[in-house]
DNA sequence: GTCTATATATTGATAGAC
DNA sequence: GTCTATCAATATATAGAC
């Protein structure tokens, strides 16, 4: 690959995402994508071969990012995890701090994702699909090993992190007219992170009696 | 107002969510609504003023719907209320079955208010913001009433609160196709709401010492 | 309130020169 | 890879008859 080709799909990527997270997909048109990329407008079809695939790179390379982030923020880390509630509070946040390294694109993919097409169940189907499986996996073992509870029911609670972790990311908007706070300041993120652990640190690890 | 009147606008409206619901706002034309409504497309400029303008008349009846439900659930109900968990989860229960009963314009409402627009800050400053005060009021009489504890975070609450109300609903599809259950059925409703007052029990409440 | 007809702009997408 | 030129389809919106 050459640098002119990455230049311009880039620059054509970057005013895609702008557009998208104001307007939402369905409402830019090709033409003003390429007029914010100082870019001819055939050019889109050139690269992408039409508007649905800006969307598709877009989300793609949001999530190969994401899982690329769960794999390198692993590595400096000893083979043996001992606690498992400090793993899963990592996990999330690495998934809030990827979210507000990528607040434009989160809010498109969470946006579109509400949306029908092939593409949304294509998504759906390995990414969040595998993004799930990351989550229950880690309670899986921390069941095994005995550091977690096994009575609460086990979906209810990756649903319940799911949502906990995605909707303050998702509509930002609402956070910050309705709340006042900017969930993508570094005190919410600490003071989210710190409410979230004590809300489950409770209900997720296995007690020791009083 | 005639009969007339209201068969046709009801008849854009509903076919208006329906298409909204399934392709978003931005890809749905006027003519497709026209046509799916079974109605001329200059009247939808007639009735409405323009797309927006529905969308406009979607939002508000679904709120005031909501918040006329809040006020004839609480009809039927001794002016004194002793229980401010029971009364949360009884709002939680109102708001979620609110939203199953619309399924398509809960998705439709969720999704737009991730857009920049006037009308989104509108409905935000005032009905979301209202549903906000809602929530907080109850925490406020519980913990007056020395039935809530005050040591977590208030608006962590509430943002968390509405997260787990307002995600499910707003991508059942994530619900469905990643967890594989239903979220507007019954035995989920029931199950998610006994998982929430669960969680919430122990951090809202004021504990009696063991 | 509802229709036809139409004006006008914008849409996504491509063919072909460079 | 990038451009110009252009197509056919579709968009919103309105004027005026009924």
């Amino acid at each position: 690959m050459r640098k002119t080709v990455n230049r311009t799909k880039v620059h054509i990527m970057r005013a895609a995402i702008e557009l998208f997270s104001i307007q939402g997909f369905g409402s830019t048109s090709i033409r003003e994508i390429a007029e914010k990329a100082n870019v001819n407008s055939a050019l889109i079809s050139y690269h992408f071969k039409n508007k649905q695939g800006i969307l598709e790179r877009i989300m793609i390379e949001y999530f190969e990012g994401l899982f690329r982030r769960f794999d390198s923020s692993r590595e400096g880390q000893t083979e043996e995890v001992i606690d498992y509630f400090d793993e899963l509070m990592r996990l999330v946040k690495t998934v809030i701090g990827f979210q507000c390294e990528h607040q434009a694109v989160t809010r498109i993919i969470q946006r579109e994702l509400s949306v029908d097409s092939m593409l949304v169940r294509e998504v759906m189907s390995t990414y969040i699909a595998k993004l799930k499986s990351v989550f229950a996996a880690l309670f899986e073992k921390g069941i095994q090993e005995g550091q977690f509870q096994e009575d609460l029911n086990q979906e209810m609670k990756l649903i319940h992190i799911l949502s906990s972790i995605f909707f303050p990311y998702f509509n930002p908007q609402i956070v910050r007219e309705v709340f006042y706070v900017d969930p993508m300041s570094e005190e919410y993120i600490e003071e989210y992170i710190d409410y979230l652990s004590k809300i489950w640190s409770y209900h997720f690890k296995k007690v020791e009696f009083c």
